[in-house]
Formats: structure tokens, C-alpha cells, sequence
DNA sequence: GCCTTGACGGCAA
DNA sequence: GTTGCCGCCAAGG
């Protein structure tokens, strides 16, 4: 089995742990799996998911959170609507709030162990 | 078998 | 502070 799938394998694992109102990076999810240059990568993986995955792939956005797969739903709108419908602000643009809504693969950890922290900031500042 | 493109990111000028 | 360029791995033409 090459390699690049066990690469994708990691990507799909990271993306599916996304919780609803957030979003992440190609890079951070790169840098997760061990590989800070692999972002691209990540997104050649997602290209090729099959929709049997259930990935939440929309809540996967650049280092700028620009819905840069967004045409890869048939248009960025769509990406924008399943982001709205889970509470993250997403601008005219087809770009989100990182600094309110960016989730860290780290922080997978973090949730398990609080286990009841805020996860939608209201007071969230555009 | 070689060249170009691609859901990106970081660094340099 | 901004804009532009190069680099990485893989797949398709």
C-alpha cells in the first residue's frame, strides 16, 4: 500500500474529528499528520474522497480561510451555506473567521479533557 | 517517458 | 506592510 494513502487515511481522521461551528487548515491538519509541507497534499486527498466518508471537508479551508475547494461542491456558495448552518460566520468573500472559529487538531485533546468549553463565542469580533 | 497542473504554505525581495 | 516567487508530492495528459 503506498504511503500517500496512509497519508490520506490520517487526513480523513483529522477532517472527521472537525466539530460542527469550526473550521481548519490544510496546514495544520499537514503539520498534524507530520508532514508541514504536505498541505497540498491534503487537499489532493480530499479531491478524492468518496462521499461514503461522511468528512466534513467543507469545514476545511487555506491558511487565509478562504473556501478555496469551494467549487469543488458545485459552487463556494454551497460550502458558505453548510458553514452558516452550523453557526460560522462566512463573509461575502467565501472566506471565515479563523480567529473565532479556527480549530487546531491539538485541540482534540483539549476538547476531551474540559469537555464543556464554549465552543461558539458569541461575542466573536469580525 | 516527460511535462504541466493542482482544495497550499512559507520565505524573500 | 505588500506583492511575488519557489517548493513539495502526486496524478493526469
Amino acid at each position: 500500500m503506498p504511503a500517500s494513502i496512509e497519508f490520506a487515511s490520517k487526513v480523513y481522521a483529522v477532517v472527521a474529528l472537525i466539530p460542527a461551528g469550526r473550521v481548519t487548515t490544510y496546514g495544520r491538519i499537514a503539520a498534524h499528520v507530520g508532514d508541514r509541507r504536505g498541505a497540498r497534499m491534503v487537499g489532493w486527498a480530499l479531491m478524492d474522497v468518496p462521499r461514503d466518508r461522511d468528512l466534513p471537508c467543507h469545514r476545511v479551508v487555506n491558511r487565509v480561510g478562504l473556501l478555496s475547494g469551494g467549487w469543488h461542491f458545485g459552487h463556494p456558495e454551497v460550502m458558505a451555506g453548510l458553514l452558516r448552518a452550523e453557526g460560522v460566520a462566512v463573509s461575502d468573500e467565501f472566506t471565515v473567521n479563523l480567529a473565532a472559529h479556527l480549530w487546531d487538531p491539538a485541540d482534540e485533546l483539549f476538547e476531551g479533557e474540559e469537555a464543556g468549553v464554549p465552543p461558539l463565542p458569541d461575542g466573536a469580533v469580525p
